[in-house]
Formats: structure tokens, sequence, C-alpha cells
DNA sequence: ACCTGAACACCGTTCAAGT
DNA sequence: ACCTGAACACCGTTCAAGT
């Protein structure tokens, strides 16, 4: 079984607020907020990150102020200091909070009893299904610095390492092997998914086209790259999905040929 | 707390006269421009992008103002206008100018005589001297947006993407397979690199380690991720240099491939 | 020609105060 | 218990003014 810790009320809401100023001890039930009608009103830590993502997602992440998020909500900036210590913490909060939407993918947590490499494959999709559902909060969940140096992007929670290492220590990989290839993983992950954000991105970024301008600088003299030039449909071609697979196809045959020969490819191996 | 607050201005040179009275009676002294000698005032558009860069690897990326970068060159942030637009475009500007430093690495710029895997193998180390040197500015260099979708990270110039593809097609490469591998070689580059330096960064970041306060979170509960626990001597090595060697002989291995058989290697290649 | 001073709009964050 | 108003220190950027 690889799902990472499978049933137990792992939300990642509630509890975990290590940061709760004081009271807490209350014998009363407390219920923060949320009155019958769930209405706007009523903030929250979630939904103050719930937000926060949605503005990021529609307005940029450069746009992301305490103040504006506040307004956002209907309330002063001052006011989510509440439910965040501060706004680097607002953005550990997002990053954790798109991280953790793994958790409720199906696809993902499914019984992995297909084996290893279909948990990786169902992973990896996972987390660029997320990539392109947040294109905007990639870069934050690709460069924030982790909590610790094992806990790498893009997957930054213990819960995945756990279960990464579980599922390939079950199949047979050593605990070396098994490192080696998380590391991997990660990295293969990141550098795909990172382009392929940027590049989607770029589509839209190119903030203002100077019009007609006769003499103005007109980009970049081309004619000194002449090979870029003449490749230009190439090069322009969005072939991202089909890279994606063929990346991961190629890692998981390197960890294959690991399991079963317990040593790393080399440049020569694929001759006959 | 977060940054490096040292109010007191981080001023290099000495004192640039903060608040003092009115003394200063010494009409002579001033010389505030460029004498014949190049001296260290006479600002310039690559002193100000060298100075930031030196500003970031020494204080990190947040650290950055227009308002603190103009102190550091002596001057009033104001100055700074007159040879960059803003402050996005210093940071653009920051990201161009690192990554020209390829152009003076002797390493990199070998007569490329030994074939085209030996130009890739000293063109990936180059950027990884580059990323290593200056940490701080490598998440910068990974995710600005890129000026055209072509333009990859961490390459990010149309002179090295000429290069690199030149170097492919004239070594025998189909043109699709040049930008195919184009294409893997900054994934592979970017991810690596990102990840490196990111846990080079770390060992430094924890910020506030809270002391004694005996009740608080001590981090996390670590009993619920008992392989990760086990294995943490091993995930703590850092073994990023031998990684990166591997993952490179790797993909010039599956290049070689695609240039000797004019095709994608698939999984089962390297069974005998 | 190059830099500064003053000003503006906006930030993150604190704290006492409202309800 | 939760939110606001006012305030503080700091930001990026503009513009007229100094030299």
């Amino acid at each position: 079984m690889t799902g990472p810790d499978t049933r137990p009320d792992t939300r990642p809401d509630e509890d975990a607020d290590p940061d709760s100023p004081e009271g807490r001890g209350g014998a009363a039930v407390v219920i923060p907020a949320a009155p019958p009608g769930s209405g706007r009103t009523g903030l929250d830590r979630r939904r103050v990150l719930g937000a926060a993502i949605e503005f990021i997602d529609a307005e940029g992440l450069n746009a992301l102020t305490m103040r504006r998020l506040g307004a956002y909500l209907g309330v002063e900036a001052m006011a989510l200091y509440r439910y965040v210590p501060g706004r680097e913490q607002l953005l550990d909060g997002v990053v954790e909070s798109v991280i953790d939407e793994l958790y409720g993918d199906p696809d993902v947590h499914l019984a992995a009893s297909h084996g290893w490499q279909d948990y990786l494959q169902r992973l990896a999709h996972g987390v660029r299904r997320i990539a392109l559902a947040h294109p905007e909060v990639f870069p934050l969940v690709a460069t924030r610095p982790p909590a610790a140096p094992w806990v790498r992007p893009p997957l930054r929670s213990l819960r995945w390492v756990e279960s990464f290492l579980d599922a390939l220590i079950d199949s047979g990989f050593s605990e070396a092997s098994a490192v080696a290839a998380y590391r991997a993983y990660s990295s293969f992950l990141l550098g795909h998914l990172l382009l392929e954000v940027s590049q989607k991105g770029v589509k839209i970024s190119p903030e203002d086209q100077p019009e007609g301008v006769p003499g103005a600088v007109a980009t970049t003299d081309l004619s000194e790259y002449p090979t870029v030039v003449r490749l230009e449909a190439l090069l322009s071609l969005d072939e991202s999905a089909a890279e994606f697979e063929e990346a991961l196809e190629n890692l998981l045959g390197r960890l294959e040929v690991v399991l079963r020969e317990g040593r790393t490819p080399r440049r020569g191996d694929t001759r006959g």
C-alpha cells in the first residue's frame, strides 16, 4: 500500500496551528466562527489562505499585498494578522495549501496496488495538475526555502517523502536507491514543471508591447542568430505534455534498472 | 525577525554625511563626479548592476531595495533611475549580467573541437559554477519570465541557444532533435541547480530557532514518519555534485542514442 | 550632466481602541 | 472575540531644483 497514510483524517486544516497565541485551553467548544450559513463573514485561517490562492491565480503574485487581500475578503488588512503571523508566513501557508491539494486528488490517492511505477506516474501527474492549475503559485512552490534539506520542492511535505520512500522500499529498492530515486524524481518534476508554467505564463506577460514607434528597439537584432531564426517554428512548439511523459518514462526506466540490477545505468548501456 | 535590519546604514564607504548639522565647511572636498582615474565614483549601468549582484550575494534578495542599493553605492536611490528604468528592470539586468558571466568563462568558451558531448558538459558545468557562486540570485534566473518562450532558463540568452543548436546540428542531429535536446537540457539544469542552491541556502535560513520554550512545537511530530526518521542520515547527505554528473551523463547518453539511431530511447531499451 | 530633496501613493506591522 | 483607526517606518517612483 502506497498512499500516504491513508484515511486518518489527515486533513491539513485544523490542528497543527502552533502559533495560537495563548488561550486555547477553553473548555467550551470554541467553534471558531463559521455561523450556520457559512456566509462570507467568519474569517478563518483556511479561508484566508484560500483567498490568497484565488487572488494570486487571478492577479498574479506581485499583486498580493496584505491590504489588497484584506479588501478582497471584505476586511481591513490588520484583521488578517489574527490568522497569519505575517506576509512571509502567509506565502508559506499558500505553498502548503496548494501542495495539500494533492491529498484530495483521487487519481493520486488510489490504492497503489499497481506497483511503484504506477504510483510514481500518478504522483507526478498529480503534481503537474496542481502546477498547471496554479501557474502563478508554482514558482513559490519551487523557490521557498524548504523546512528541511530533505523536504524538497516540489513535494515539500514529509508525508509525501515518507510515502514515496515506503513505496520504493516495499517494492524492493534498497534504502540508498530509494533516496537517490527521490532526489532524481524531485529534480525532474521541478525542472520540467517550472519551465512548463513559465512557458505558459509568457504568453500573457509581454506587458507593454510598444506599437508603432518606428525607430524603436524592435526586440533584438535577430540576424546574429540565424539558427534560432530558422528553427523558430520548431522552437515555438509547445510539446510540454509529451516531453513530460517521455522524461518521466525515462526516469522510471532508469529506476527499473537500478532495482533489477542493483546499480546505476551508465552511458553505454543502451547499446544492444 | 527577517532580513538584515542592520539599521545603521550598511554603507561600506565612509560617512556620507547622514545628518551632521551643517558643518562641512570645506567646499573643495566634494568631488562628486568621475575624475580621470575611473575612481569609485562615476556611476554607470554596469557598476549599478554589479553592485546589485554583490548586494544580493551578501544580504539576500529580499534586502535589495532601491534605497539600500543607492546607499551601498554612496548615492541617493533616485540617482539609480538614470541607469535603470525601475526595480523590475534592475532585476532583469541582474539576471542578464549573471548569465553573461558565462561568456567570460574560459572553461566554457574553449574551441568546441572535442565534440558536442564535451561542449554540453562544459556548458553545464559553467552554469553550475555560476549558480553556486550566486545562490541568492539563481532563483531569479530560474523564475523571471523569459523574453521569448524559446529562451529558457537557465541559459536565458539567444546567443547560448544559437550556439547550443549549432553545436548539435553540426554534429549530425536533426533540427527537431536538437530542439528537443535543448529542452531536455534546460529542464535538467534548471531542476538540478535550483534544488542544489536551495539545499545550500537552507543551512543558513533556519531563521529564529526557538530555544528552550518547553512545550513548544518542536518542529513536527516525526513519529508519523518512521521511514524518514530511519533514513535521516541518508537523506541528509549532500550528493549534489555526484548526482549532477550522473544525471548529466545520463542525458548525454540519451542524446547519443537519438543521434545514432534517430529515435528516442524507450523504457525497455536498457535490457540486453 | 548628474545628483538631491521633497513629495506622493502604497507597503507591512503594531497597538490601543471600538463593538 | 474579532475587527478597525491611527500611526510608524519603510518602499518605489516623480519631478522640480540644485550644482
